[in-house]
DNA sequence: GCACTAATAACAACTGTTGTCAATAAGAAA
DNA sequence: TTTCTTATTGACAACAGTTGTTATTAGTGC
């Protein structure tokens, strides 16, 4: 299975990797289409879809929100401002004192938090 | 505004809150259409959201996946099965240890953890 | 340049959920 | 009990975000 450099694979990518501010799909087909023109939405979410298969970019599943896409790979959390929309990265490692941390941090008063953890359950485990 | 009690409520009402398997709207509207055949998915929804508006139940917002409600609304989190779709509680406080301490309570083995925090940031918090 | 086929653009379809609105029925008043 | 008001309903359309399909285009090795 032959891999192809396309210049819309390789913007995208560029775009992406270097971007601090979580784009979705949408953020990102809005840049690149000042330079590819023709270039589609679906193409954009293909090449994002594949980056992150490969480790390049790391996928962010917002509920009720579209996906967004994180060059950074370091393992953090993120804040997603119910007023604005603004999405930040947090760094935290313990739960103890979370809330008050944040706070302390970045000023955000953190009104809910969902967190479903993904896994295998033990009859799915494979050995 | 005065306030109803519709059969369809107080029938979505007692399913739900009675349920310890984290129903999605599709799954209390395949029982409740049972009793109620002419009963509508989007009654099921509104008297959901009512109820999770109202405290009574819990609503979780999965990524990619239905929206489920909960009847337990002590502070916990959640974990999905990707392999069977199996939905569980976890009741977990610190993060330290938290895999491995997630694998020894129910076996499951942990592949990702998408966290996304909703709060307000500074400049829109109401004073 | 030529052949091969991965990747594309265009378009449809999908899932989960909410908007709209005329018809219905809960509950207060008569 | 009957009437009246209006909250709630059921039917249907619409929506957002994403993926499926497929003929066409364009990388890549020769």
């Amino acid at each position: 299975m032959e891999r192809r450099n396309t210049r819309q694979l390789e913007t995208i990518r560029n775009f992406a990797e270097h971007s601090k501010s979580h784009p979705t799909a949408e953020d990102v087909y809005r840049e690149i289409v000042k330079t590819i023109p023709d270039i589609s939405l679906r193409t954009v979410y293909r090449n994002l879809n594949k980056l992150s298969d490969e480790g390049i970019l790391r996928k962010i599943q917002v509920p009720n929100a579209p996906d967004r896409f994180d060059s950074t790979l370091e393992p953090h959390q993120h804040i997603l401002c119910t007023e604005c929309g603004e999405f930040i990265d947090v760094f935290m490692n313990n739960e103890e004192r979370l809330l008050a941390e944040i706070k302390d941090l970045c000023g955000y008063e953190i009104t809910g938090i969902d967190v479903v953890y993904r896994g295998v359950c033990p009859t799915h485990t494979k050995k």
